[in-house]
DNA sequence: TTTTCCCGCCACCAG
DNA sequence: CTGGTGGCGGGAAAA
């Protein structure tokens, strides 16, 4: 796994190599910090959101810098692709996303430049990549203008993020560490957001505190058994009644439950404070559960909760409820568990939610653990899979991808536990793709089958994780276990997205494979899907919500795009994506021919592709590499630094995040772009040789520039496998070479430290595996101690 | 305007 | 203390 993930740091640092220069800004480094300290001081921050997150391996030279100004970097970073590529297919995935995507995605560029700009950067990266300026140019028109809106940072987008670092359906075996800082890191986010994140996720048994900082991720498998659950209690609770009374009369029984309640679903550690999100999104999901409709309104459940916290009701107090239900409703719309919509009641239309998860719980309780859960659970229930339409789950990020395998690199790193989970998953995501809504529609363009293409995504950024030490975590251990099922896995698997903000690579390959896959069950779930879609679309007031929206802003787009196959339904944008990714691979050609994703599914070419988002230099370029090709494109030197000659295909970012680039409909594009666009893929792809600098490892690098104690490779902690080696066998593709690609040598005199580190470390790592740590740690903890102070402040001032 | 909800202050708690 | 947590609500961006 470990490899994986180097490799995707590898990818990463490719990405760097380019635009090396960057990293040299010291301060860009950190992003976590820039992000932080941004907000307070510029107002650049706008962009920001979770982006930047790659970058933050530099910081670790200074530790302190953190709090500095990072702003440029920041700036840098965010804009950037990857997250936007992320974003997009996370926006394939659910439609809601994807608005939101679409958006962003024009403006990246634009902020990239506005970072340069700034001036910190160097601008290298452009001055290499200069052709892909060019392009950039022209993408830039598009962008132009976008900026960072409050969207980009919303919860849900960054629950996205999260459940895309990870599998739906991890290895019961290994479990899948998770470190609160290095996620925040990743994202690029302050720690506080995550917390109301995994408090949800925690309500939900998605994952499960072990401690301080760290998490056990437990994915969806464990989801069902707790949904049964808090059905159960809702019952009990009657909060049935509830729902249908009046406003306040229900009181019934509530008391009961309050903060106890929910102790099966995972808490561990029983605090207190668990109280409030922790409780109120259990209850909330119970509405869920327990309402005939399976739709709540936001009036309807804050009235619910306040009784039961027997608060005074006075109006503030409705009003944070309030509050607090769209941040629990954000996760959960994150994981597909609930959709937006709006119901109009008496005089107005009310906000309201509708439940898209199971509701009933036929199979005995325990599914979680049970095969694998997806396979079997998909096929066999209904629910799941309706559960899974949502999903965009094919984004999560599974680590495992070959490339990422190979790389391993160094880095210590961590977290690949995913790793071992995902052949299972694989599968499921498949599955979930397939099933749903989204995607689903693939049946209309007439191809039943899917390609399966995947996307394998990783993070770049490398996280280092601040902590080392904590070693609690087992995970690490399990998670390098074998490699090999990731291969495997990985030939299914439809997508992994990046997950975290910056992929740095995404994989991307067709199955072999055709598949039938979609039982019976499952096509049914698309159907209904499809169905739904539709209704969503004649119905115009409730759901509207999210359908209308994706029309609205870029779906038109990728609608029309991907209209030809389907219609209305929100495109899926994965096929798209995946379209893309084929015909890329199966020669360029085909793009155009195969304006649906038919042609292009039926290129059976499998291949895997890399895709190198393009990162801070090549604002607008991807990568796609042909991983699975033969080797023979990639050459590594045994030695540190190599190069690297790849084949690749440069694909223009903003394409890639407006999913439409796919087929080959330039055209579209160009008319929501206005200029940039112009190629068509065909075009774009054309391949290339590109030279990637190698360096081994920057392990040691990462450790010194942290500085902190970063264990590097070695650390202790588990034993991760680290490092190295890793060799992985990765798989089809074979070659992993790629994935070493790492380097921070490479080319640019940059500070090896940060290419390093960030390549190297972050990518998955749990928690606290890598010694990144600096970065991240910095950032958050640095944060926290500012607040603290400011605390201290108050008290001790006085 | 209203709906959403980001942001981060600040209280709490365990170590 | 110190640092991790997370309640809470102001206020501003979307709708």
């Amino acid at each position: 796994m470990e490899v994986e993930f180097l490799a995707l740091k590898d990818l990463t640092s490719l990405e760097k190599s380019f635009s090396v220069e960057t990293k040299e800004d010291g301060s860009q480094g950190e992003k976590e910090n820039v992000c932080i300290e941004r907000r307070k001081t510029t107002p650049l921050k706008t962009t920001e959101s979770s982006a930047s997150v790659f970058l933050m391996s530099r910081k670790s030279s200074t530790s302190e810098l953190p709090h500095i100004t990072p702003v440029k970097r920041t700036v840098l970073a965010e804009p950037w692709s990857p997250t936007t590529n992320l974003k997009v297919l996370i926006s394939a995935a659910s439609p809601d996303i994807r608005d939101r995507e679409m958006k962003k995605v024009l403006f990246r560029p634009i902020e990239n430049d506005k970072v340069k700009a700034a001036g910190s950067e160097p601008l290298v990266e452009d001055a290499e990549v200069e052709d892909s300026a060019q392009f950039e140019g022209a993408f830039d028109e598009e962008d132009a203008e976008k900026k960072p809106s409050r969207k980009e940072k919303s919860l849900g987008l960054l629950c996205q993020k999260f459940l895309a670092l990870y599998p739906d359906y991890p290895p019961a075996h290994s479990p899948i560490w998770i470190s609160l800082d290095e996620v925040a890191t990743n994202l690029g986010v302050e720690r506080r957001r995550i917390y109301d994140i995994v408090n949800v996720l925690e309500s939900l048994t998605v994952v499960g505190r072990i401690a301080k900082n760290s998490y056990i991720w437990y994915g969806r498998q464990r989801l069902w058994t707790t949904l049964e659950e808090l059905q159960r209690k809702g019952r009990e609770q009657g909060y049935h009644l509830q729902m249908d009374l009046p406003a306040k009369a229900r009181r019934t029984g509530q008391g009961q439950e309050e903060d106890g309640g929910e102790g099966d679903s995972g808490n561990a550690g029983g605090n207190r404070k668990d109280k409030s999100l922790r409780i109120m999104s259990q209850k909330f999901v119970m509405l869920f559960l327990v309402s005939k409709t399976q739709t709540v309104t936001l009036d309807a459940a804050a009235k619910v909760l306040i009784e039961e916290s027997r608060d005074s009701s006075s109006h503030s107090k409705y009003k944070t409820k309030v509050r607090r239900l769209y941040d629990i409703a954000n996760v959960l719309t994150s994981l597909e568990l609930i959709r937006k919509v709006h119901v109009r009641e008496e005089r107005a239309r009310k906000p309201a939610f509708k439940w898209l998860g199971p509701v009933k719980f036929s199979n005995s309780g325990n599914m979680e653990n049970t095969l694998d859960v997806a396979q079997g659970e998909a096929a066999v229930n209904e629910d799941f899979r309706r559960a899974k339409m949502a999903r965009h789950s094919s984004f999560s990020i599974t680590p495992t991808t070959v490339s990422v395998q190979r790389q391993i690199s160094s880095a210590p790193s961590s977290p690949r536990h995913h790793l071992t989970g995902f052949q299972n998953q694989c599968l499921d995501y498949t599955r979930k793709t397939m099933s749903n809504g989204p995607v689903c529609q693939l049946q209309r363009g007439g191809s039943t089958d899917r390609l399966s293409v995947s996307l394998y995504a990783q993070l770049s950024h490398s996280s280092t994780s601040s902590l080392p030490p904590t070693s609690t975590h087992p995970t690490v251990l399990a998670a390098q276990p074998h490699p090999e099922h990731l291969l495997i896995p990985s030939l299914h698997c439809l997508a992994y997205l990046p997950s975290l903000s910056q992929p740095s690579v995404v994989m991307l390959y067709k199955a072999p494979e055709q598949q039938e896959w979609a039982p019976a069950g499952q096509r049914s779930a698309k159907t209904e899907s499809e169905e739904e879609g539709k209704r969503s679309w004649e119905e115009n007031e409730q759901e509207e919500a999210v359908v209308t929206k994706k029309s609205k802003s870029g779906l038109e787009k990728s609608e029309k795009i991907g209209a030809q196959f389907q219609t209305e339904a929100p495109v899926s944008s994965l096929e798209m994506a995946n379209t893309t990714a084929s015909s890329c691979l199966s020669g360029q050609q085909g793009a155009t021919e195969s304006h649906t994703g038919n042609s292009i599914r039926d290129h059976t070419q499998p291949s895997h592709y890399l895709y190198v988002p393009n990162s801070a230099g090549l604002n607008n370029f991807n990568f796609l590499i042909p991983a699975g090709q033969p080797p023979a494109s990639l050459s590594l030197p045994p030695s540190g630094v190599s190069t690297m000659a790849l084949p690749y295909v440069l694909v223009p970012s903003a394409m890639l995040s407006h999913y439409p680039l796919v087929a080959g409909s330039v055209q579209q594009q160009a008319s929501d772009n206005p200029t940039s666009l112009g190629f068509s893929l065909p075009a774009m792809m054309s391949p290339a040789t590109f030279m990637v600098g190698t360096t081994p490892h920057s392990v040691g690098d990462a450790s010194e520039i942290s500085g902190r104690h970063l264990p590097s490779p070695a650390t202790p902690e588990q034993g991760r496998p680290n490092v190295s080696t890793a060799g992985t066998p990765c798989s089809p593709s074979g070659t992993r070479q790629n994935v070493s690609i790492n380097t921070s040598d490479s080319s640019t005199p940059h500070t090896p430290k940060e290419t390093t580190a960030s390549s190297s470390k972050a990518f998955f790592q749990t928690p606290g595996t890598l010694g990144s740590i600096a970065s991240a740690v910095p950032a958050a903890r640095k944060r926290g101690s500012a607040q603290r102070r400011l605390d201290i402040g108050h008290s001790a001032a006085p």
